[in-house]
DNA sequence: CCAATTCATTACCAATTTGGTATTGATTTA
DNA sequence: TAAATCAATACCAAATTGGTAATGAATTGG
């Protein structure tokens, strides 16, 4: 139904791991193997997240890679982001609703706005969290534990 | 960051059409016309959502489609599964694990958890909502009115 | 200053997936 | 029996994606 690619996924793992090294400084190959992933692959999820500022890396012998923040400050969305490169569930209607059908971008509008919900909920479960087990429970206060004022930021229909 | 196959929003946007017309027996080419999507197209979304009961179908010449339940008894979430054929962000876990990581294992489940509760909320979203306006706090509605039972039904870690 | 190590960048490829097409068959109505 | 309409199968082309290879740039340490 959604699907998440497999390099999201892998920079999640990632990302993942590198959470639990503090601010250590670790190389690619250690990564691939620690993950047991390719290591090119490491190295394309790795350049996605150092481009988007979620991981740092630093070049020469004792060089490697560090998460750029503490984990319980970077959200599984900035990851799934960086390597996906965007959020979008839905096509139409990003540039210009091109169908005729009105009650068409009535349904896609609802999709924007169900999507922006999950998109809140991602930005608010943390690298930190995804380290020790999640109740369902746990995922729902995400969702719910925002601002009233967010809550209807996004005016529609 | 979370795709939707093409297929699968077509699927949406036809069951909602179908939704606007109650009992009523349409044609595909009705259908393809209304949708702007190529009949071909429809066809085979059709056929995924006439096998999975979702939509009714009678051959010959007063023939066509309609839903097979009322739109307020029929969810996106069943919509969806029909087109795209099940559910699941990540791939790893679905059979057996086969990383060594124990902590990928523990990122792998919270998706899981984090899946199902997505699943669930399409679950309860209908045809007949999606004809209307949502508002984000309708959509948060949909999250939160479960019973407390359901909660924690899935245990975890 | 030079060599070794490690990340950076670019270009490329192979394979799966996906959206779409064409054709032939089955069923109902008139 | 003929026309209309859905059913089913097989197929194709194009886009996406996961993965590879090779070369370049920066840092450390002798």
């Amino acid at each position: 139904m959604l699907r998440l690619a497999k390099l999201a996924d892998y920079g999640l793992l990632i990302a993942c791991h590198l959470a639990n090294l503090s601010d250590e400084l670790v190389k690619l190959e250690q990564v691939a193997e620690a993950t047991q992933l390719p290591v090119p692959t490491v190295r394309k999820v790795m350049k996605l997240l150092v481009d988007q500022g979620v991981v740092r890396s630093e070049r020469g012998m004792k060089g490697g890679y560090a998460l750029s923040r503490p984990a319980n400050r970077i959200s599984i969305g900035e990851v799934i982001i960086a390597v996906e490169g965007g959020l979008a569930l839905t096509e139409c209607c990003l540039d210009a609703c091109q169908c005729d059908m009105a009650q068409a971008c009535t349904v896609q509008n609802n999709w924007n706005v169900i999507n922006q919900t999950i998109g809140e909920m991602f930005s608010r479960i943390t690298l930190a969290d995804m380290n020790r087990p999640l109740s369902r429970s746990d995922v729902l206060k995400y969702v719910e534990e925002r601002s009233p004022n967010l809550l209807d930021y996004v005016a529609v229909g």
